[in-house]
DNA sequence: TCAAAGTTCGAACAAGCGTTCGAACCCGAT
DNA sequence: ATCGGGTTCGAACGCTTGTTCGAACTTTGA
């Protein structure tokens, strides 16, 4: 069924978009109708509901930065050239995924039970991902400081979608970059010269 | 009037934990009432509505942020220690005031109007003094490069409430350092020996 | 051409929401 | 005792919400 996959990919694309503007709670089924064209009762036939739609756009965001990331580290072997591989991946998909990417960051916890378990399992392989990166990288920081990098990373990288303008002066490459630059330089390689690890 | 005040002291505390707990629009005045004692109608004695409730949070802890954060700052000359002395002030104000925190980074846009236009004000001030430590400590470094910092470590530092556990392992000031040291070491320090500026 | 399957939607429903109103309460001053 | 202002709240209102249902439309295959 070809059409029907098509209808439906259009109304997660409009919905992330509706749901990054206007905030999950507040978007209203009927929100969501006027923006995909379809009618209220119609978007039924596509999803159970308002969760469902918000689930299936996290669900399949996530699993694709998850597989992009994989990808994008395997094309390295030296651990801090890795590291500045997932950055910059991260980094560059939000910003070509703005809409998406920040209903994964801004709703994570939007979603309840089963749903929100299940976004979990893969965020989870995406922090065990990096903090992984972290350990080849500063394998001598204590477990505690590395993990708490991790989030302070994802801070940097995920906080994007409250300020980032695309039309703006910095591109993601740009911003990419300057991330990475801050984050290798001040975590991973001035250990022994600023304050000894 | 004093117990007038305390009251709506009591109300303003108890609102942001619920919000923070189950986002703005997720709560209803119904547990506003149940969590801060009060009858559902007798809140309104008190607050012209929710929008107020969410308003006076959030302004208050703003205020109490920026007048922490010059005061701080007041601390020392040296322009990487003063910028050392606003991060540790703001990670470690988070900490110890995670609802409101929470609410003031988290509910940002669930504002509108006057309400959210006098929240901006104080927000612009708080990044122009992050700004201007930034143009300190790096007055070679170019223009969009220097904001674009300035909002990844907020982007670091506000991250907390989505990951941080007062009960964990890692104690607010230890987590200050780690962020400080990621960020100067990474922005502000290694520029010329990682990549000449 | 016809019937079945796939797809759309107007209309309505029950539930929950923020807010209001007026009556009741409390309490110091008369 | 009584007054009056400050304070509380039960009850209700009007509106919006997510969801459902069945009828209608469209497409498909023989």
């Amino acid at each position: 069924m070809r059409p029907y996959d098509e209808r439906l990919e259009h109304l997660l694309a409009r919905a992330a978009k509706v749901f990054a503007e206007k905030g999950y709670h507040s978007t209203t089924m009927r929100d969501l109708a006027a923006a995909s064209g379809m009618s209220l009762a119609g978007m039924y036939y596509y999803v159970r509901g308002k969760a469902e739609l918000l689930a299936l756009v996290q669900e399949r965001c996530f699993t694709r930065v998850l597989a992009g990331a994989e990808q994008a580290v395997a094309g390295a072997t030296e651990p801090v050239e890795r590291l500045q591989l997932f950055i910059r991946h991260h980094v560059t998909f939000f910003a070509a995924n703005l809409a998406e990417m920040k209903v994964l960051s801004h709703e994570a916890s939007s979603l309840t039970g089963e749903r929100q378990r299940k976004v979990n399992v893969i965020k989870r392989r995406y922090v065990d991902l990096l903090e992984s990166l972290l350990k080849d990288v500063a394998p001598d920081e204590p477990q505690v400081d590395r993990s708490a990098a991790a989030y302070a990373l994802f801070g940097m990288m995920n906080w994007i979608y409250n300020w980032y303008d695309p039309a703006g002066e910095i591109d993601p490459d740009r911003l990419a970059g300057l991330i990475a630059r801050i984050f290798v330089g001040g975590f991973a390689e001035a250990r022994s010269t600023v304050q000894g690890g």
